[in-house]
RNA sequence: GCCGACUUAGCUCAGUGGUAGAGCACUCGCUUCACACGCGAUAGGCCACAAGUUCGAAUCUUGUAGUCGGCACCA
């Protein structure tokens, strides 16, 4: 078999997903045990409008390694994948392209044709992000595929919107909203970022007090007002003061001496001919700016409570791109609100008005989108009521503590703080790409909420309805995945993205894990908590993984601004698939980490030194097959009884694959996938190929059948381990391993498709597990090491075998004389010479190895006696230091004490261990002078 | 302002009461018949700082400093 000297990752992972996906292995229907437990994921459903990041690849690739991994444990495996409509970004990006292309606007041609329009981009462009979900690798059921936008999630909508609002817990209002003037819709709290604002200003207006006013003259107001009383102003202090147009109130604290006598009294509004009262409210802080505030309830939160409690007219004076309405005067209608900033402040200026310009830091509510400052506004909208959905979260966090989030600091607590302050919830929005709010109006204004027309019209009596044109909150319809997409509210057939099974529901939800960033905790893991105990009655999942945030390689968050972003695909055509996975998974869970290439780049060696593992072996394997296994007991018993006697080796590299087994099994348990990467490297590098390897080289390339089956049986089961990580080296290899027999399957899958992905998952035998071979095998590595330092000190050529003395007991003695072959060959030396004492030339080479024993190696002519003196005396000092430590602590009486025996036992013997090696390489350092 | 996390080898990061670890980089050697995306051998850290608890602290507690994040913000 020809085999490439170096791994190409492209040539793989083009070979294998195709069939993996058309054979229907990523199908839970594959697994045809009916006692199979079942295990599902849903993915967190990319925007449709969107493309690849490095954050998707890390949530991917950690749901798959699960997912693979679960699936090789026997488990009826469901990995849902999806998207989202993304209302906002996809509806701006198709009015985008209308423009440019057929030079158009959405209103100009309607919404049907809009909306159809949407359809028509998504159906030819929103296949990007799965094509790049394919090339990830990753194991989802795409005959399972779903869309928020599609039927069956839809009827999902509109029946939880319908009974959420029969109970009360959806209701329509006028509020204070977030608005985004370019977008032109209202956003809820989550999708407000506050940000500092470059050049905060605090504007001090001076309002002129009613009755004061007839003294003032425009025109000479320049001049300071003279006598009579202090208060013909009052001053407030303002970040926007454009907003003043809209004022209807100037409020004091009722405590506030300095504006006692104004109460009741009221302002000639400058700029306008209205007229507004000075009222007293506990709200105001007396300390800060002035002690008084102008109130603008239709265009702030705060005011709107005081307007509210005062009964003030709400005036509205700006549209909805934020210019100014016919409400702000005829001077200022049509400015955009910075304009009328200016505009305002020049007034004021001219009337003598503007007291003073502060500098001030001020954090102003931007749009996460577009990033447009948000215009608090007041606005009628329909809004989800949180107070019992939190209860109902916030009972299960009590109660059950769950979900139970992976790592649990800091998120358990952020969770539940977030839950516990949560205000409702806005969740109209003012586009047509989404799902249309089923509520529809009649001719007086009367809201009839229904899951069709039909029942609005049977309800209202009338057909002369108009149903509502907001659309839901993408998040509404989002909330609801871990079940919509499992087909509660569904139907067969219809129009779907994939198909509908009745039994899914039952089967898989709740969910097992969900994997998701920190960023949406917030937006979407509590929402989907709260809609999953409402309407199916249980938890969506037990547990929340949140994964880390990649940096860039300065540590800097990702982002289009500073277009520091890596793009995954690069790296995949970089380094393979597969790497990009190992160094994603190899992050500690729930970490950020700052991306280095260097990273990939490892696992990309990594790659390649288990392809050229493999093909050394192959390259050997005349006659020699993978044999089933792991043996049972009985085998190993029968072999025994053959007179088969395992290798050191053999027994070695056995018992370190069940032990890495466990321990990565133990690690995927609590989603701690580095230290599962960790395992699988270095039993693979280090243990595998470094060791296993090299010790039997020479009885395969004598050609060895035996030898060679081993070699690759473990190979076989070490790959299996490492698929869930590296699913396209492994399945390319695994294919090409001789003897690959059905029998290997996994007993769950009836079909016996060649594939690793179906095999068994190596759990760890104990039986295999061997001490002893695992002590003596440590032997014989201290002893090469030593033997090969030995050889760098003195510089030995690699072409110059050596002798290699050793002295010890009986006990150690036999196992370096069980080995000799390969500690010759991996030492490099040509005898040895076992016997409890050395008896070897001065020239020789000292050191000395664990358990009493000594080596020596004669360098007659080689040596170099000064450096050998070094040497010893490097080592010598280190042991010392260490000795130092442990005679420290073995002198202090407290510690002899109160520490554990066990403890104590332990640093005795070392301790012995330690002086013994220090003396015997003492009195070598002596023999040289 | 409130809450939280982090600070370990040159870099990126593991570890979490009992001898400090990895990968990469560095140094030295190697055309050793799977692999130079390699092999072999080294070197490198009072685990941010200070105090406390303990026989024992990188690990627990408290404080300080720096970095980052979340939440809330008074016009």
């Amino acid at each position: 078999m020809e085999i490439p000297k170096a791994y190409d990752p492209s040539q793989a992972e083009e070979n294998h997903y195709a069939r993996w996906e058309s054979s229907g292995f990523f199908a839970p229907e594959i697994n045809e045990d009916p006692n199979a437990e079942p295990f599902s994921i849903v993915i967190p459903p990319p925007n449709v409008t969107g493309t690849l990041h490095m954050g998707h690849a890390l949530q991917h690739t950690l749901m798959d390694v699960l997912t693979r991994w679960k699936r090789m444990l026997g488990y009826r495996t469901l990995f849902l994948v999806g998207v989202d409509h993304a209302g906002i970004s996809t509806q701006l990006m198709v009015t985008r392209q209308l423009k440019k292309e057929e030079h158009n606007n959405p209103k100009d041609i309607g919404r049907e044709a809009f909306t159809a329009k949407v359809w028509e981009w998504k159906n030819k462009y929103g296949c990007e992000i799965t094509r790049q979900i394919r090339r990830e690798g990753l194991s989802v059921d795409w005959t399972r595929e779903r869309f928020t936008m599609e039927e069956n999630l839809s009827r999902a909508v509109r029946e939880v919107f319908v009974r959420l609002y029969e109970e009360g817990w959806i209701y329509r209002g006028t509020r204070i909203v977030n608005w985004c003037p370019k977008d032109k819709t209202v956003l809820s709290d989550l999708e407000v970022k506050e940000e500092k604002a470059k050049d905060g200003k605090l504007y001090y207006l001076k309002y002129p007090v009613k009755s004061f006013e007839s003294r003032l003259q425009p025109a000479s107001a320049a001049a300071p007002p003279e006598g009579g009383t202090q208060n013909k102003f009052i001053t407030v202090a303002t970040t926007r003061p454009e907003t003043m147009l809209g004022d209807t109130a100037v409020a004091v604290n009722p405590e506030d001496e300095r504006y006692k006598d104004l109460i009741g009294k009221t302002i000639a509004l400058p700029l306008t001919n209205r007229e507004i009262p000075i009222i007293a409210d506990e709200y105001v802080e007396s300390e800060f700016g002035t002690g008084a505030v102008k109130i603008t309830p239709a265009h702030d939160a705060n005011d709107w409570e005081i307007g509210e409690r005062h009964d003030l007219e709400k005036l509205v004076i700006m549209n909805d791109d934020a210019t100014m309405n016919s409400a702000a005067g005829k001077d200022f209608e049509g400015l955009d609100r910075f304009e009328a900033r200016t505009k305002v402040i020049e007034e004021f200026e001219k009337l003598g008005l503007l007291e003073k310009i502060e500098d001030y830091d001020v954090t102003l509510p931007h749009c996460e989108r577009c990033k447009t400052v948000i215009e608090p506004l007041l606005s009628e909208q329909w809004f989800v009521k949180m107070d019992e959905m939190r209860d109902l979260a916030l009972n299960l966090m009590r109660e059950e503590a769950l979900p139970h989030f992976f790592p649990e600091v800091p998120h358990k607590k952020v969770y539940t703080t977030w839950l516990e302050n949560l205000r409702d919830w806005t969740i109209s929005r003012q586009l047509w790409w989404g799902h249309q709010i089923p509520a529809w109006y009649d001719a007086d204004g009367n809201v009839y909420v229904a899951r069709t027309k039909e029942e609005a019209f049977e309800q209202a009596g009338t057909q002369d309805l108009t149903q509502d044109q907001d659309v839901l909150d993408t998040w509404f319809s989002s909330a609801l995945w871990p079940f919509s997409t499992l087909g509660w509210m569904s139907e067969p057939g219809g129009v779907a993205t994939g198909e509908f099974h009745a039994s899914d529901l039952e089967t898989f939800y709740p969910t097992n894990v969900l994997v998701t960033g920190r960023d949406i905790i917030f937006l979407w893991v509590s929402r989907m908590v709260m809609t999953g105990l409402k309407f199916m009655g249980e938890k969506p999942f037990d547990d929340v993984i949140i994964h880390g945030t990649v940096l860039d390689k300065n540590g800097q968050r990702m982002s289009k601004t500073k277009n520091n972003g890596i793009d995954p695909l690069d790296v995949f055509a970089k380094y393979g698939v597969d790497a990009t996975r190992m160094a994603l998974a190899g992050s500690a869970t729930g970490v950020d980490f700052a991306w280095r290439d260097e990273r990939v780049e490892s696992f990309r060696n990594f790659s390649n030194k288990i392809w050229n593992a493999t093909r050394f072996a192959l390259m050997n394997s005349e006659g020699a097959t993978v044999q089933n296994s792991p043996p049972s007991e009985g085998e190993v018993a029968a072999a025994s009884a053959d007179g088969v006697v395992l290798s050191l080796p053999d027994r070695w590299i056995s018992s370190r694959l069940n032990k890495t087994a466990k321990a990565v099994n133990r690690a995927l348990e609590t989603y701690q996938f580095h230290e599962a990467v960790q395992l699988l490297y270095h039993f693979f590098w280090d243990d595998f190929c470094d060791w296993y390897i090299e010790l039997k080289k020479d009885e395969i390339t004598a050609g060895d059948i035996e030898s060679s089956s081993r070699i690759l049986t473990i190979l076989e089961q070490a790959l299996r381990l490492l698929h869930p990580f590296m699913p396209f080296l492994t399945e390319e290899l695994w294919q090409k391993l001789p003897g690959i027999s059905n029998q290997l399957h996994n007993q769950a899958y009836g079909k016996a498709e060649q594939t690793i992905m179906l095999t068994t998952f190596p759990t760890g035998d104990d039986s295999l597990i061997d001490e002893a071979a695992e002590s003596e095998m440590a032997s014989v590595i201290e002893l090469i090491t030593k033997v090969r330092n030995i050889r760098a000190e003195m510089n030995i050529k690699s072409g110059d075998r050596l002798a290699i003395h050793v002295a010890g007991l009986k006990e150690i003695q036999s196992i370096f004389a069980a080995n000799e072959a390969q500690i010759k060959k991996l030492a490099r030396a040509d005898n040895i010479v076992l016997a409890e004492k050395l008896e070897v030339p001065k020239a020789s080479a000292r050191a000395v190895l664990t358990g009493n024993a000594e080596i020596a190696v004669p360098l007659e002519g080689l040596i170099d006696f000064e450096k050998e003196r070094e040497r010893l005396q490097g080592q010598i000092e280190k042991l010392d230091v260490e000795l130092q430590r442990l005679n420290g602590q073995l002198s202090n009486k407290n510690f002899v004490d109160k520490a554990p025996e066990e403890k104590v036992k332990e640093l005795r013997d070392r301790k012995a261990e330690i002086e013994n090696q220090s003396a015997t390489l003492g009195l070598n350092l002596e023999a040289l002078n």
